[in-house]
DNA sequence: GGGCAGCGTTCGGATTCCGTATGGGGGACC
DNA sequence: GGTCCCCCATACGGAATCCGAACGCTGCCC
């Protein structure tokens, strides 16, 4: 059974490529032309991924992303082009998954599709951790590394607990501070990065080599472990 | 056997889909609409974990954690929408045993499915801990240290033992104060405090330097030492 | 090479949170 | 009615936490 990609793009060229990519791959390749098209696809073929174009005329990526979004997790790759850097971050703060700017290689394409697939895969158990010598447990709210407990405050884990629900998934700045300062704390940085330094202090098995949690420059972070045992 | 799950939710988009997922994984499953129909499903039923929406018209998630609560200890898997931070932590609060933020992939609620299953396996049903020339019986409700028996009072063993059957698990105040004040005791986070004094002064081998009940800064406590004989 | 933007880390004051002493009030029991 | 015990409200010194500000670093663009 191999797995289902929606391919979202309104350029007859870059349609193709992805296809005839993709289909090589061994993947089931649906595409869509415009917004309306993916929506009604997303319906009858049921994909395992979506990559989807954000500049499109019509209902726009952003769009699609939202309305996705409202009733379905499935995994969102956005492409965009480096001009639209904005619309890239809307898109991310509405649920979108990763993103490529275009123009992009085919092997890094099929790289984060890999991982997307991946992340969507039934594991063992997404309430717990373990990285090095370090084992988060999510519902006991505990981190131990070497057997010791490692204590952390209560906005630590709150980060902590966003970041590592959402294994895989590109958080962006916006979104963090949303969901551990919750409303009115804008996007105000500085804070965020102050709290991700302390986090690391404590959880990653090397600090200044970061290996779980992934800045990504101008955008936001990233849970890099999959869920273990 | 296979284990038994209740799902309750309004949607019934969302009640067909996960009856489908979860019966197709080999549970069990009974579907209810909303607070009252899960509360007499929740009687006939039996089931082995029970997963709630919280945003529901009538009785909510939150009165149906209260509810289930007072004389239940299923696991109880908790939905919500990213919005509603303040009803999640407040189920928790209550006794909820973790949480999917809306939208949520099938993968990921089945692996905490099992997560919590698997955690409701019949525990050793350790209740005797030895630390120091301290020694606890949670049965024969009885504590020496250095073999004379100290006195506890009754809200103070209701609060030991509170702690010590969810060891490692971090309790939040609220809670604390839920499982040993029952309801109407809301947020008083004082009197809470004052008994862990008093605890801590009868139960600790250094009541000055705390090694079994930890304090969480803002949040709650925990029973930091593992059953032993 | 210089300027700039984004990042990580440290420091410390303001604030919130905690532990504990104290005592009033009420119930149980004699 | 008296005594004892327990609950819990209050107060206050001290500890933990938050987060704004400052600084040095890196990579990039002009």
């Amino acid at each position: 059974m191999s797995d289902r990609i929606l391919v979202v793009d309104d350029e007859e060229q870059i349609r193709r490529a992805l296809r005839r990519a993709l289909v090589a791959r061994g993947y089931d390749v649906e595409v869509a032309v415009d917004g309306e098209d993916a929506l009604s696809a997303f319906g009858t073929f049921a994909p395992d991924v979506v990559v989807l174009d954000l500049n499109m005329p019509g209902i726009d990526g952003i769009e699609v992303t939202h309305r996705l979004r409202s009733w379905s997790s499935v995994p969102i790759l956005v492409l965009s082009v480096r001009e639209d850097e904005a619309d890239k971050v809307r898109a991310l703060d509405l649920g979108a998954d990763d993103y490529l700017t275009k123009p992009f290689g085919v092997p890094e394409l099929l790289a984060r599709i890999r991982a997307l697939l991946r992340r969507s895969e039934p594991s063992p158990a997404h309430t717990r951790f373990a990285v090095g010598d370090v084992l988060i447990d999510l519902t006991d709210r505990t981190v131990r590394r070497g057997g010791a407990a490692m204590h952390l405050t209560k906005t630590e884990w709150s980060l902590l607990d966003a970041l590592a629900r959402n294994p895989g998934k590109l958080l962006t700045h916006g979104w963090l501070l949303h969901a551990v300062w919750g409303e009115g704390y804008g996007e105000d940085v500085e804070v965020l990065r102050v709290f991700i330094s302390q986090l690391r202090r404590k959880v990653e098995p090397d600090p200044a080599h970061p290996s779980l949690i992934i800045t990504e420059a101008g955008v936001g972070y990233r849970w890099a472990q999959a869920p273990a045992g």
